[in-house]
This record gives C-alpha cells, structure tokens and sequence, in this order.
DNA sequence: GATGAATGAGGATTCATTCAT
DNA sequence: AATGAATGAATCCTCATTCAT
C-alpha cells in the first residue's frame, strides 16, 4: 500500500548472507545433536542473534526442511548422473554405493533425515519425490531391460536403502551394510528360482503412482 | 545380621504391582512420544506417584531398559519356536515376517529401540547379544544346508531388519517391509548367477564370533 | 490401659542398638554433608531403614540436638578436669587450645554446631549453659585472683572461641587459631594500659545471669 | 564483523535495571533464608522470570559471587577512608567496629559470606585478597609505629573478626563482640607482661606474604 | 532487519514424611 | 519395632517463543 508496490524486494545482503550461515550451522548442530538440538546453539554457532534465526525459520520445521532439502538434492543429483550408464544394474548398485558414502560423510545427519521422513508428512513428501524420481528412473530402466523384478517400487527401495543407513552409528557399519545392499540388489535381480513364485511384476510400471 | 538372615525379603505385594504397572505405562508412553516422553507422564498413567517410578527405575535409561528387554524377549522367544521348522530359508523368512507383525503393533517403541541401540551400549549389547543369537541360529540351519550364503552375519541381518522397519511410520509401511524381505531373502538364496561372483562363503560358519 | 501400666518399659535391646547406630552415623553425615543433610543417608549409613530413624528421632531438630549434646558434654568435661590446676589464666589457656584439637578432630561437624547455635535456641540454651558453666568456673577464677578483666563474660568467651574455630577449613587455620587464642588471652591478663581506661569489672560477676 | 566493530554494545537500560533488582533481590533473600535459598524466591522478589535471572547468573555461585563482591567492596572502601588517621592503633580499633555495624545491618547476610569464604576459593581468593590490603594496611602501619606485636597476620586478624561476628544471631551479640574486640586490640598492643615471652615479632613485616 | 533480553511452561529430580506390611 | 514403599511438594534448570530496542 505505501511503497512496497513489488512483492519481492532485492534482499538485503546481510540477510541473504545470515540465512546462509543459520543454514550451515543447523546442518552442523543437527548432526551433532539430533534434531531435538536447541535452536539457540544453531543461532551461537553461525554468529546471529536467535531473533534472526526465528524471522529467516519461523518454527524448527521450516529450518528443518531448508536444511533437508540441501541434503536431498546433493543425493538426488547423485542419480542424474548415473542414468546415463550402460549397465543399469551396475548403475543402481553404483548409486546405492554412493549413497553409503554419502551418509558417512554427513554422520549423525542421517538421523535428522530420518526422523524427518518420519514426521513431517509434507517434508517427507518433497523428499521422497525427488528421491523417487532420482532412483526411480534408475530402477526403471532395469526393469524394462528384465534384469530386475517389477515388484518393487522406488520407495521400497528408499526405504531399504535409508533403513540399512540407519545403523551407521556401530563400529563396522559400512561394509556391514555394503553386504546388505549385495544381498538385496542380488535379491532383485530376476531370475528363475526353484519352489518359488516367479518373480512376475505385480505392480506394473506404467501403474505405479507418485 | 543376626535378623537379616535372607538377602532378599519377599518383596511387599504393593512394590511388584506398581513396578509391573509402571512398565506398562512406559511401553505405552514411550510407544507414542518416543524415548523423551514425560516421566511424569508414565507415573501418570500408571496411576502412581513420580516419586514411585523414581524409586523403581532411578534413571530414564534403567526404566527404559526395563521395558526394552521384554520387547527383546518376546523377539527372541519367537526365533525359539521357528528353531525346529523344517524348511530353514522358510523359518527364517516367518520369524522375519513375525517380525515385522510385532513391530506393527508397536508403533513408536520402535523409535525408542533404535535409539536406545545407538546409545546405550550396555543395552546394545545385551539385545544384540539376545536376538543375534536367536536369528543366528535360524541363519545357521540355512547356511549349513546349503540354502543360502554364507557372508552374511546375523548382525547384518538384524541391522537390516530393523532398518527396514525403521520406516515403520509411512502409509503402507508394512506390505512394502515384506515386499523388501521377500527380496532380501531371495538375495540370501545360494544359487549361481551369471556374471556375478559365485556366492562362496566368504566367512566359514565356524569362524563367526561375536 | 492394657499391660503398660509403668511409663517406662525396659527398651528393646535392637532398640537401644539403633538408635546408638543413628546417632554414630548422623554424627558423620552431619560433619561431611552440612546440617541439610539428607536423612536417608543417615539411615542408610546406620543400616536401618528410614523408618526406624524417624521413630528414634520425630525431627530433624531432635536428632539434631542428640548429636550436638553429645559433643558439647565432651566440651563440658575438658573443663571439669582443668578446674583444679594451680594456674587460673594457664587453665584456660590450656582449655581453649585443647578445644582447638577437638574441633580439629571434628572437621565439618563445627559448622554443624555453629548452625545449631545460631538457629534453635533451646539447643543453643541447653549447650550454652553447659558449655557456659564449665568455661565460666574457670573463668572466675582467674578473676577473682585478680589476674583478668571482668568485663567479659564466658558467653562472650565462647562466642569468641567457636568464631575463630570457624574458619576452620583453611589450610592453617589451627596455628593461626592458636595464636588469635593467644593474642586474645594476653588481652584478657589484667593490666594497667597508657591511654586505656582502666579495665574495671563492668558486669560484677555475681550479676552475670545465664 | 564489518558492524560488529564494538566488542561491547551499549547494554540494554531493562537488562541493567533487572540485573540490579535482582542482586538487591538476593541479598534480601540470601541474608534471609541462607544460600540455600530458593532461587524461585528471589526471582520473584526482584519481580522478574526466573529465567531472567538464570540470564543474568548462570549459576547459583555466579549470583552469589556478584552479591558478595559487593559486601566486600564495601568492607575494602571503608578501610581505605582510615588509611590516613593519626593513631594507627585506634584505626584498626575504628575499622573493626565499623565492621560490627555493618554487619549489624546485613543480618543473615554474614552466614552467606561464612559459607562462601569455606566452599568456593575463587571466591575466597578474590575476597581475602581485597580484605587482607585493606587490613594488612592498618595493621602493618601499626606494627612498624612500633605500637603492635607482629606475629598476627592480616588473614589471622581477618579470621577473628569474621569468627566474633559469626555469632551474630544471638540477642546481645554485637555488644557482646565490641567487647571481644577490645580485648583482642589490648591482646595486639605491644607491651612487656610478666611471665610471658616478650611479643616479638616472629614474622617480621617484610617477609608476610600473600 | 538484527539483536538479545524477558518470560514462563515443562520436565527432571530430590527428599521429608507418612503408612502398609 | 523395624522396614522400606509411596507420595508429592519443592526446586532446579532449560528452552521455545515473544518483544523492546
């Protein structure tokens, strides 16, 4: 009404620069304390005031999710560059791969990531998106080339992959869960088995949804 | 000394009932707000006073671990009854399913669990000791039948278990966990496949400890 | 009404065993944890329950003050036995430093009996009384032969001495005790002063009451 | 750290004003109900949150500290004003008696200050260091005027004051340590008396340290 | 916009005291 | 008489959140 006639004034500098350092510390203060940690050390620790914090995220969930998304498309860029590769297979086995490393470098992130799945059911949304659309395609393309049972959505196998994360806490864990991903990528690929139900695909591709 | 002659009196009919009923609560509290629920919401419930659970369980982490090793109990009570099934592969995969049922009706306990693994290491080590244990002899059958590879630990496959259960929040969790065991023991299946390593075991049986 | 017609029964001998237990134990309690120490660990140091504490001893101020008599009758009795030595003012030297050692040996239960003097007063009437008696008897002498003021009375000698056993905690505190004790007897000698009104019997100790 | 260029921003004026309220609030509070008291009460009697002054004193011993700096500032002022009198004998004898009066008027407050010289010895450090110059200055003027024996240390001196004082609950007490300390300064005088070994000074000025 | 002070609800924990066994 | 379980009031302390500057 007065002279803001433009929704969206340039920002100021210094508070494009202090999101960006609230960011960066909650990244480091979830890690390290979960994501219960107290939002005044997040604001200590990149250097603002706790009003600051609170106008830039209003609740904890809003910080919660600007950081989550980070991560998210860090994993999510991971797979575009895979989808290229000539064995999909190898491809998905290589981005699975990839992921462990991933959540080893970023430690107790994982169980902010996780809990986040769990709770905020729009986060959680954004993220499986994106990471079901990453993976999915992934997946897809070894299904439609027969390598690989149909039965199994991009979620199951998010929800695996992120599982077996989980763990990431006990001394071993990572070759520990390296084995595990052998195994169930082993699991998926198709293949005739005695005594068992063939593998048909029972959700077919072109009817999987979101 | 001379009237102390037992070390333990009976102990009075008022102390096991509150004890047993604190319990309860807390599987109940802690099942819906996770392991930082009130303490005095489970005394609340329990319908005894603050000061009685204190007296019970001196610590958060005693009362949690209370409630923690009859969950484990029941879990492993079960890989008993699968011990003498004929079709070990199959055993395995019904105590996993079982699983995954036990888990449904618990709810949140799960989130306490796998929290408490990740911290208390005392408590880690006695569950895993317990279920390792249960599932390794299941695992066992298997492996020296010749039904499934053997480079695979019963602490991989707990892990896995239990991550994949981690999830346990979204919709359809629990068809999509079966779905991923369901894969994951046909990864565990022996058999030849081409173009991958044939699946020897990597560990023989008897070295695996611990 | 019913077989109790004496007041007074012969006392269980358990009885009188805990109760002697209780004291021994809030002695210690006392002179290591303050006189807010908690009452259970009395019990438990007595090895009786908190119960049996509570029958033996109503309030806190009741075990309190059983405690307290028993140290001040060890006080009292030093007394009596300097009240026959040759030289009066040497005398109370001599009870003065032994008093010393007794706090010394004492530690934290000082500050147990400052606290009680200032706070209950029949305590402090009780204990003043006997402490007063034994240390005015040795006082007077040296008065009457002439050979100390008279303007200072034993409540103020006390008040004096249990001051500068006060600070009993610091590294030192005995030799400088000692010699504070010195400098204050040699203010007590009687003696002609330049400038110094005439140290004269202001309070005639026959008047001195209490 | 381009606006950042003051270390210290200008203090808020409410900060400053209930950060005064509150140390007025706890010396009322502590002078009444010891250092134990309740942390609640003072917050409420300074008419702030508690929280407010958990801002402000992070801990019961911070609060505390600052109360009791103030008592000792005063103690230290009112030294430095004697500093010049003629007599230096009658200055200390000035010195200890306003001492007298001011504790008069603190009351309870002496306990606190007991309590905090034995327990914290940062504390302790800090008061007896500004105490003793403030003595040791009158005394040692004294002691080289050739008008005090010099084996009393500032510390000692100290220790006896705050030992006399200590009592200062019962009715009575401050006449009763005005008269205490008119016999301790006799004690201090140097003067020959029969049979006693001439006060000498044992420790001469020059070497008393700290 | 940034800052950090103020607030108080919430939850942990301890003990004095009572009472059932 | 002795015991120790039960109780809850009292207090500590931490944050999330709001607001004055």
């Amino acid at each position: 009404m007065d002279d803001h006639t433009d929704q969206t004034r340039k920002p100021r500098a210094d508070a494009v620069r202090n999101r960006e350092r609230v960011l960066e510390a909650a990244k480091i203060v979830f890690s390290a304390g979960g994501p219960e940690a107290s939002l005044e050390a997040v604001a200590k620790r990149a250097g603002v005031g706790i009003g600051t914090l609170y106008r830039h995220f209003p609740t904890r969930e809003d910080l919660f999710e600007a950081v989550y998304r980070r991560e998210v498309d860090q994993l999510s860029e991971l797979a575009e560059q895979l989808k290229n590769a000539k064995d999909p297979v190898d491809a998905l086995r290589r981005w699975l791969r990839s992921g462990v490393e991933f959540v080893a470098t970023k430690k107790g992130m994982m169980a902010a990531l996780a809990l986040a799945v769990q709770s905020s059911s729009e986060l959680a949304a954004f993220s499986m998106d994106r990471l079901t659309k990453a993976i999915g395609s992934l997946l897809d393309r070894a299904v439609v080339a027969g390598e690989m049972r149909g039965d199994v959505s991009p979620e199951d196998l998010l929800r695996a992959f992120f599982g077996m994360c989980y763990m990431h806490d006990q001394p071993g864990w990572q070759a520990s869960v390296l084995r595990l991903l052998d195994v169930f990528v082993d699991g998926l690929r198709m293949q005739p088995k005695p005594g068992m139900r063939p593998a048909k695909r029972t959700t077919p591709i072109a009817k999987r949804k979101r």
